[in-house]
DNA sequence: TGAACAATTGAGCAATCATTCAATTGTTTA
DNA sequence: TAAACAATTGAATGATTGCTCAATTGTTCA
């Protein structure tokens, strides 16, 4: 297998080790996939929004005055929050009420603030 | 409380629960923290490679060739993920072997990953 | 119906970041 | 010691992204 077939520049140095795994890579888009979940973590104004909200449901401006920003900067990053799934909301008169979409996201959530805490 | 003191364009709608919520608002830095560890697991490069370390320890080559990238993209990755305490390594020789730092993370990534194939 | 206000949206800008490219370091071995 | 190669690094570049600003939508109520 001629080293001229790969975008890497270095020859295969545990073949064995490297075709094994490769046959366990899960689907194409799962990682991908994966990523992006954890990208829409990892921001500074989204990770508080989700502790605010699972500390408690909450309305744009309640955000707003609690994290001191803008309602559209809240509402910008509550826009990614609800397209990867990650909170639900409810419109109740003027107002919208958010929370977290389930207990998945509220595990995963509070594993990594334990991990953190930890170190 | 004047409305001005606040960078926020909104009147406070639900203040005792702002109020009680700010009260058990993390140290400043905890949850920037947070962000910023899964920020390192929000790029695709990053959890692919974390993925295959989860497999099987393995050098920068096998890294590039199983992710059929150049050896500099993955090392530049690898500093990343070195940065953040998510992989460890050991010299041998010429090689450089890289796995996963410990079972934190571990259980993180594989919750997360069960989380997407879920959805 | 129109004034008031919560919320959303799109364009634009500045900052961040992943990859490439070229150069360099570290280790082995001929 | 010099050649070979794994790995790292820094600068440069193109793409992504978070926030601001201005405009708009949706709802209430006087």
């Amino acid at each position: 297998m001629s080293r001229n077939e790969f975008a890497c520049d270095c020859d295969m140095i545990h073949a064995e080790v490297v075709e094994k795994v490769r046959k366990r890579m899960p689907e194409e888009n799962v990682l991908y996939d994966l990523a992006d979940f954890f990208k829409v973590l990892g921001d500074s104004t989204r990770v508080r929004i989700i502790w605010a909200l699972d500390e408690h449901e909450m309305c744009v401006c309640d955000l707003a005055v609690l994290l001191n920003m803008t309602k559209s900067a809240i509402s910008h990053q509550l826009r990614s929050l609800r397209n990867a799934n990650l909170v639900k909301f409810r419109r109740e008169g003027k107002n919208v009420y958010y929370s977290l979409a389930d207990d998945h996201v509220k595990d995963i959530f509070e594993k990594g603030l334990e991990h953190i805490k930890e170190v």
